[in-house]
RNA sequence: GGAGGAGUUCCCGAGUGGCCAAAGGGGGCAGACUGUAAAUCUGUUGCGUUAGCUUCGGUGGUUCGAAUCCACCCUCCUCCA
């Protein structure tokens, strides 16, 4: 279920109810592809960062450790001991990101294992099947996400094909929540829309799946490769035709700069393994723009990452502790990061609706959209 | 006291007459990262803006040319007494 309370131009505020509790958005899901958040954060941590709906992956998942291990433990959520929602990607992106390891065919595509090799076969039934045996709140269909730029005769091919695999992935999915012993009859379905850079063929595709009434929609296929206007002008095309009463998602964006962008042009959902693989690499978020804090600049500086944050790295670690932290190479280093860098996300989403609760988000995109993304050395030079 | 071995750019270490400001690794410095094959990857690391200058334990020598050859000296290591 999904509730829209306000808005401000395009921009949406709304709650979204699922099997395991509301979600109000704008909202950034914590991506924990393993069942676990890299740089050792757990469902403890997840609480504590302000997380409202955490994001793992049936690719992996039934790699390892399998779904049906993860079933006969009573499904994802007790698995990993998270009680508020989970969302699970299709396996779908793996298909770009493992372009080299996989075969597509009509029926579904071939994985050699990134692990050991072994042969991996995963269509629309499968992912279905993987993601109900996992149990999360929301599955997302399975697409193939097409790199930018990709000839258009190539895309326009692969997205009619992303087009059929939904219409299958919906009969699946029914198929699979009225089993008896199911573990989550409540599971949710979202569709993807598809396209390249192709505007026409974005349009079509997503004026075709909005015809399948899935519990939401999600634009894939963006930030793989094409320039960020071109990733706007995407949405803006594809937007008048998505749902307006479902959830939106963005899958896989982005910088806070993207995300109030996304917002901007009534967005709800965002993802993104950049907070977390930011932080476990030195580069970390503050509200004047971003850190890397293993430069030798703040080997002396005794003050929090970032003055106004109220995360448990901020409330008790100096940067120059931090920096020690990573140059030393100690495992620390990571989860601090990472938690902060996620609860500077969960807290910009937060300020998002805040300010539209207020009337005011034109104001703060204008205030922050350029400025966080930036560093602070660029931002205090202009 | 005797015999042998070694000293190279921040560190370890290759180099045994010109293609050497000197391989490789570490460390340092900086950058990238967008539904996570990422604790990863890339660049840079004697000085100088260039011409060029200084550098391979020290001093002197051989040579058109020396980190590389010779002499002496200094330091360290191993073995024997």
């Amino acid at each position: 279920m999904f509730e829209i309370l306000k808005k401000e131009g395009h921009a949406r505020r709304g709650v979204f109810t699922c099997s395991h509790g509301t979600v109000q958005t704008p909202v950034f899901m914590n991506v924990g592809t393993q069942a676990a958040i890299k740089g050792g954060v757990s469902a403890c941590d997840l609480e504590e960062i302000g997380c409202q709906i955490e994001l793992s992956n049936t690719y992996h998942l039934h790699l390892r450790p399998g779904d049906q291990v993860i079933r006969q433990l009573g499904g994802l959520h007790r698995f990993m001991d998270w009680k508020g929602p989970i969302l699970t990607d299709s396996g779908g992106f793996q298909v770009f990101s493992l372009s080299g390891l996989r075969k597509i065919r009509e029926e579904g595509v071939t994985f050699a294992s990134h692990i050991d090799g072994r042969r991996i076969f995963m269509g629309p039934e499968e992912s279905m099947a993987i993601q109900a045996n996992l149990g999360s709140d929301v599955a997302m269909a399975f697409d193939e996400c097409v790199e930018n730029p990709s000839p258009r005769e190539y895309v326009q091919q692969s997205c009619q094909r992303t087009a059929r695999w939904l219409t299958r992935c919906v009969t699946a999915h029914k198929q699979q929540i009225e089993q008896p012993d199911c573990v989550n009859p409540g599971q949710m379905l979202f569709g993807i829309n598809q396209g390249g850079t192709y505007a026409d063929l974005r349009r079509e595709h997503m004026e075709q799946i909005a015809a399948l009434d899935c519990d939401g929609y999600a634009i894939g296929g963006l930030a793989v490769g094409e320039p960020t206007q071109v990733m706007y002008d995407m949405i803006d095309t594809v937007e008048p035709f998505m749902p307006a009463d479902k959830p939106r998602y963005l899958m896989g964006v982005g910088t806070p700069s993207n995300i109030i962008e996304g917002v901007a042009r009534g967005l709800d959902f965002f993802d993104c393994v950049m907070p977390a693989r930011n932080a476990r690499h030195g580069k970390l978020y503050t509200w004047q723009g971003t850190i890397n804090l293993k430069n030798e600049r703040y080997k002396l500086d005794a003050r929090p990452i970032d003055e106004q944050c109220g995360c448990p790295t901020c409330r008790r670690f100096s940067r120059a502790y931090l920096r020690h932290l990573f140059t030393a190479g100690e495992m620390l280093a990571m989860r601090l990061a990472v938690l902060h860098n996620l609860y500077f996300y969960n807290t910009l989403m937060a300020r998002i609706r805040a300010s539209l609760d207020e009337d005011r988000f034109e104001v703060f995109r204008k205030t922050y959209s350029d400025l966080l993304s930036r560093s602070v050395r660029e931002n205090e030079g202009a």
